[in-house]
DNA sequence: CTGTTAGCGCGTTCAT
DNA sequence: ATGAACGCGCTAACAG
C-alpha cells in the first residue's frame, strides 16, 4: 500500500535497480524487451520517483523560485504565467513567492529560507540594492532580475525614461499643450520608481524641445479608476486650451482621463489625445493609445538566462538585457 | 568550501554523528559539556543541516501548502499572512500558490505536482467538489478547508447565507424598503457562489417578514468602485420613497452607495442606509457598517487542524468548523 | 546491454 | 552518554 520504490519496480520486471533508473531517465542503453517490462511495471505500480531522494544525489530540486511583488495585476499575471509555462516545458516545476509585507520580507533574507532552496531564482521589479544586505541576495543560487535592472546580476528590464519620451513624442505629433496625470510611489524600500522615470523622459523631451512645461501641469492619482477620472475631470477643467494631451503613466489613469473627456462632451483623438502606459487586456476596447512592455519576451529571456546558469555554471560576465517599448497605435493619440 | 555537513561538525567537534544529530533535533542525552563543544562547531563552520536529506528519511518536508484563488485583495491578504505567522511559529515553512488560471489548475490536478509534496495543504474558497476529478484533491496529505464548506474534507467556514440574513435584520431596523446591490459571478469552476448565498439569505429574512421584494430591486456591478458608483447611482434614482436601504454584498459596492448618496444629497444614516460585507481595512473610514467574516481565527483554526492532523495522523472523524459572521456598527446603519 | 555497489546527508537503532 | 552501522530512494560508476 506504500508508494512503490525503484526496488519494487525492479523486482516486479526481474531486473536490477540500475536499468530502472536507466529506464527513468533516459539514459544508457537498454534493450527494447527490457524496457517494455520495466514499462509494465512503472504503469501497474503506478510508480513516481521520489523527488526528494533524487534531490539528495544530484544536488538539485527540479524547482525555480519566481518572486513577486504581487499578483493579480495583469503585469504579474503574465510574467508569472508565461514563465511558468517556459519552465514547465524545461521540466521545472515554479514556486511563486509574492511579497506580502515587509515583515515577510525578513524571512527571505535568511539564506536558509525556502526560497532559496530551489536551483534559481528569478526576481521580478525587485529593488534587490535596496531589499538586502549588501545588496545581494542571500543565496549561491542563479538569480536572474526582470523588470529591474542591477549590475550585480543578470537582468532583463526596460527602461522606463525611455517610456516617458515615446509618449511625449507620440502627443507632441498632434499638440505642444501637454499634461501629467501620474502616481507618487510611497516611498517604501519596495518602490521601484517607475512612475517618476515615466515622468521624467517626459519632461527631458519636452524640454530638449523647448516647450514650456510646468510642475502645475502635473496631476496626481492614486490606483484608483474612480480617483482618476475626478482628477483627469480636474484637469480638464483646468485646461486653457484645446486640443490638448495627456500622459497617463499607466493605462487606468488613461481609463479614467477618456471616461472624464466623454463626461465633459471633450472628443478623445480630436480635441483631447491621451496616451498610456503598459497595454491592459482592455486598453484596446476603450481606444487607448499606449506604450506596452514586452513581459512575455522580457519573461521568457529571464528564464532562459536562468536556465543557461543553471545547467551551464556561472561565467564571470552578466548577461544585461534592454527590451524596448512597443507604441500601440490606437485611437486616443 | 563546500557546505559542511554532519560529518564534517562530527570531526571538528570529535564526536560521533550521532552526537552531533542529538544536540540538532535536541534529542536523547547529550553531556552539557560535548554538547557546548557541538555548538561551537556548528557556529564556526556555518553548518546548516540539509532539509533534502532529512526528508529522505523522515518522510517529512516541514513546508505547508496554501492555495489561494488570488492574493493583493485584503480577505486573501489577511488570510495568508495569519496562516503563514501561525506556521512560523511552529517552525514551518509556507508555500503560497496563487491559483493564476484554468490552465495552472490543471497541473496541481497531478498527485506529482510540487503543491501536494509538502506536508499538508490548506485550501481557501477552493471549490474542491468541482475543482478536482471525484471531488477529491489528489493527495493523500492533510487538506484542510478555509472558507468553503465541505463533509469530505477537515474545513473552517462561514455560512454566507446567514450574513444575508444578519444584513437583512440590520436593515430592517430602519426601513423595510430595501434594494440590494450584487455582483454575477462569471461561472466557472472557480465560482464559489458567495454573492449568491448572501443574497439568498437576504430574501429569506424579507419573505419571512411578509415583504414584498422583487427582482427588480436587486441591481447588478462589476467589481470595481466606479461601476459601483455607476449602479448605485442608478439606485437611488429609481427609489420611490424614502428613507431605504441598501444591502451591499462586499464593501466595495458599500462604498460606490455612499458615494453616490453623497453626489445626489442624500444623508447616508437617515435616508439611505446601507450595510456592506468584509469590514476591509477603509470601511470604517468611510463610516460603512458592514459584516465581518473573521478571517484570522478562521485561519489560525484551520492551521491548527491541520498540524494535528499531521502529527496526530488521521482520525476518521472530520473537524467542521462554523464561524459566525460579526455585525460592525457603524454609521451608515 | 545489465546487475551490483558506493555514496548523497541525515535520523535512528543498538551496542558499548 | 555516545559512537558505529544501517537505511531512506535514488543516481552514477564499475564490473561483467
Amino acid at each position: 500500500m506504500k508508494k512503490p520504490t525503484i526496488k519494487d519496480i525492479a523486482k516486479r520486471a526481474k531486473v536490477g535497480i540500475g536499468t530502472v533508473s536507466r529506464v527513468i531517465n533516459n539514459s544508457g542503453y537498454v534493450s527494447e524487451e527490457t524496457r517494455k517490462r520495466i514499462e509494465k511495471a512503472i504503469e501497474e505500480l503506478g510508480y513516481q520517483p521520489d523527488p526528494t531522494a533524487r534531490g539528495l544525489v544530484s544536488g538539485l530540486t527540479g524547482m525555480i523560485s519566481i518572486v513577486v511583488p504581487m499578483i493579480r495585476t495583469e503585469f504579474y499575471d503574465r510574467l508569472v504565467e508565461t514563465i511558468d509555462d517556459f519552465l514547465a516545458v524545461n521540466s521545472y516545476d515554479t514556486v511563486i513567492f509574492p511579497l506580502l509585507s515587509e515583515h515577510r520580507l525578513q524571512r527571505f533574507s535568511s539564506k536558509g529560507a525556502f526560497l532559496y532552496r530551489t536551483d534559481g531564482i528569478i526576481m521580478a521589479s525587485m529593488p534587490v540594492h535596496k531589499l538586502f544586505d549588501g545588496g545581494k541576495v542571500p543565496t549561491d543560487r542563479p538569480v536572474v532580475l526582470v523588470d529591474m535592472y542591477s549590475n550585480r546580476y543578470d537582468c532583463v528590464y526596460i527602461d522606463n525614461v525611455e517610456i516617458g519620451k515615446i509618449a511625449a513624442d507620440v502627443l507632441l505629433e498632434h499638440t505642444a499643450n501637454l499634461y501629467v496625470l501620474t502616481f507618487i510611489e510611497p516611498d517604501s524600500i519596495f518602490t521601484s520608481g517607475v512612475f517618476k522615470k515615466r515622468v521624467s523622459g517626459f519632461k527631458n523631451v519636452l524640454r530638449n524641445n523647448g516647450i514650456k512645461f510646468t510642475k502645475k501641469r502635473i496631476f496626481h492619482s492614486e490606483l484608483d479608476l474612480h480617483y482618476a477620472f475626478t482628477q483627469a475631470t480636474q484637469i480638464l477643467k483646468e485646461m486653457e486650451s484645446f486640443p490638448a494631451g495627456i500622459f497617463a503613466t499607466c493605462d487606468l489613469f488613461g481609463y479614467g482621463a477618456i471616461l472624464a473627456a466623454k463626461n465633459l462632451g471633450i472628443e478623445v483623438g480630436r480635441d483631447l489625445f491621451v496616451i498610456g502606459v503598459d497595454d491592459q487586456s482592455w486598453s484596446e476596447d476603450i481606444g487607448l493609445t499606449t506604450v506596452r512592455q514586452p513581459v512575455e519576451d522580457m519573461s521568457t529571456t529571464a528564464s532562459e538566462i536562468l536556465l543557461n546558469r543553471i545547467t551551464k555554471g556561472k561565467s564571470c560576465k552578466k548577461t544585461k538585457i534592454k527590451f524596448d517599448p512597443i507604441i500601440i497605435r490606437r485611437l486616443s493619440a
